[in-house]
DNA sequence: TTTTAAATGGACTAAAGTAGTCCTATATAC
DNA sequence: GTATATAGGACTACTTTAGTCCATTTAAAA
């Protein structure tokens, strides 16, 4: 499928929303200000802290703060934390049909692939952002 | 996932293994030319001829040919005629947690969509083609 | 020092999408 | 008429994604 997954959806909804607080703030928060469920919420800071894209501080009155600015953070970045590397095809070598070196076609798809992972790079979050204070996806 | 489906993928081969007959050849021989297992190769070319990239002719000794060159099929129609239309975010604008008023999101990512689009464009299975026999992907 | 709030890690369930198969009907060449 | 194909669609199995939950760790606050 050809698709972003929600998760990455909800990903660069709470960055935009991370951009607004000058504090750390809580999944529980995040989740009351954007409408996603908090266990969700969790989930999706959690990988976003191992990408390191926020970090994390943990105790009672803390949470999670940006580590860049929104026009720092690429849509290609995000998506790496969540989905992993952009591959449109995804050739183990291992149960492949064929041989690999009949495998002419895999070069052409890396070059689409790299293409297409292109296109992710140059758009950040600031991008995605709009200047009014709505905030969902749909 | 930002991933082109197996059948996509199977796809392209069966394309590029027609280019190479002058008469209409049946799944069956497609499917042993490949390797693809013979329901699944008739799986793909019946969308392939509902979304008229391939003609299709019944009756003994009859099958399928292409409808035009390689070069002239861009990866985009093959794509679209086994996964659908490319748009990375799917928004229903149904069953959106919030109104559509606030979807801001929505006109960015229909912008990237168009990016994605616009690659698989301007790549056609001909230049997915090798010169060499070899006509496997992974 | 105790309590409380919060992240971390991982397991788990449910839902959705994909791949692959099979069967019946229909068309056509010989 | 018979054999050979496509057409359509239903169906199953499998894989991925989404979403939830719990036990643990950390650290601030009381």
């Amino acid at each position: 499928m050809l698709k972003i997954s929600k998760l990455t959806d909800y990903a660069t909804i709470l960055l935009i929303h991370l951009s607004r607080h000058q504090k750390a703030i809580s999944s529980s928060i995040l989740a009351v200000e954007t409408g996603v469920p908090e266990p969700t919420v969790a989930k999706v800071l959690k990988m976003l802290t191992r990408a390191t894209l926020v970090q994390s501080c943990r105790g009672a009155g803390s949470g999670y703060m940006l580590k860049s600015t929104l026009d720092q953070i690429t849509l290609a970045s995000v998506i790496l934390a969540i989905e992993g590397p952009i591959d449109l095809v995804n050739c183990d070598h291992e149960h492949c049909r064929v041989t690999l070196k009949n495998c002419t076609l895999y070069g052409k798809w890396e070059g689409i692939s790299l293409q297409v992972r292109d296109v992710f790079e140059k758009v950040t979050i600031a991008d995605l952002q709009n200047q009014n204070k709505a905030i969902h996806s749909c």
